[in-house]
RNA sequence: GCCCAGGUAGCUCAGUUGGUAGAGCAGCGGACUGAAAAUCCGCGUGUCGGUGGUUCGAUUCCGCCCCUGGGCA
């Protein structure tokens, strides 16, 4: 819970939304910090390819854990979670509210109903499974999980490869199904019954025109810079950073293997296809203790100040 | 002006020896407990360029017309 703290407020949205405006200035208003819940803008590296707040929205306002992961470390929603334990506890923001924002489904229903307390997973263990998986294929390691735990494998589809690792390795390490630890849940960090929480339901089409000049922007602004120097990292590939929108598109124009311009669109398209899968998440994951607002409809761009 | 090749889903194209058509991409819907900007599932009717003709039946064959490439003048 949030220690006796003032109440917290929840925003989430679709990318380019304008929801760290939003939060930005409801934290204003409140004289509160602003806590990230977006799993790509934690990293210390792509400030503009992630929409990171800018160095002067973070003077005006309080902002935690934006940039404070190296995209070498390993993070995770469960890390994401302790980070926001400590956060409560840090002196430095007793009774300040907090406003949450972030476009992370998953670290939204984290914070609200607590994450089961799964059995950490060496790297040993992990790299092996994904070693496999790359090697046997989901459906085979998905036949493997059949005869080790039927009901795990009955609730995951054969071709959800991160999701049968996943079973895997929680069985392995802890002998239990994931199912068992699933059903264990954790403790929340913000009180369900005190949060205001908030979704903004843009218009699709006013999002669409945001996120394509919102990309123009990146590049205007050292998009391309950013993604050589995540690279010159040597990250592999399926660290969570490198799989950020627009590293892979904007990996390929540097290489030579498209122009600019492909690069862009591609990754415009991404943007737009995220966008449409965190609406989903949203539309049917949360309950209607959110409130939902709607923006862009009729040519309006700017949400009000939550008081 | 003539010759050739095309004109089929939002885009790129396949196909129908005549029985009104299907892939990829895009788009739309959905799932979601430590990689979540991830991972996965589902959804394909469109005057088959237009118009006449042949035919029981034409997107398919024939005529004419329009449009887009390319070539010759």
């Amino acid at each position: 819970m949030t220690g006796g703290a003032a109440q917290a407020v929840l925003i989430a949205g679709p990318t380019a939304s304008g929801k760290s405006a939003l939060a930005l200035r409801t934290a204003e208003a409140r004289g509160g910090v602003v806590v990230n819940a977006d799993s790509m803008q934690v990293y210390s590296v792509l400030d503009v390819l992630t929409a990171r707040p800018s160095a002067d929205e973070m003077r005006r306002v309080p902002h935690r854990l934006y940039g404070h992961v190296d995209p070498a470390e390993p993070y995770s929603t469960g890390a994401w979670l302790a980070d926001v334990g400590r956060l409560l506890s840090d002196p430095g923001i007793a009774g300040k509210p907090l406003v949450f924002v972030g476009g992370t489904g998953l670290y939204f229903r984290a914070l609200l109903g607590g994450l089961s307390a799964m059995p950490d997973i060496p790297d040993t263990v992990r790299q092996r499974w994904r070693y496999r998986l790359t090697e046997e294929g989901a459906s085979g390691l998905h036949r493997m999980l059949r005869r080790q735990d039927p009901d795990a494998a009955m609730a995951i589809k054969p071709a959800d490869g991160q999701r049968i690792v996943r079973a895997l390795e929680v069985l392995e390490v802890s002998g239990r199904s994931i199912l068992d630890w699933q059903a264990e849940r954790g403790a929340p960090l913000v009180d369900p019954a005190t949060a205001k929480r908030i979704i903004i339901e843009p218009d699709r089409a006013w999002l669409a025109r945001r996120i394509e000049a919102r990309f123009d922007a990146m590049l205007a602004n050292g998009a391309v810079g950013e993604v050589r120097a995540l690279l010159a990292r040597g990250l592999a590939p399926a660290m969570p950073a490198m799989k950020a929108i627009g590293v892979g598109q904007l990996r390929r124009a540097i290489a030579g293997e498209i122009s600019l311009d492909e690069a862009a669109t591609l990754a415009k398209t991404a943007s737009r296809q995220y966008a449409k899968r965190q609406m989903t998440w949203f539309r049917t994951q949360c309950g209607n203790e959110w409130t939902r607002m709607a923006a862009g409809a009729n040519g309006e761009t700017e949400h009000g100040t939550l008081t």
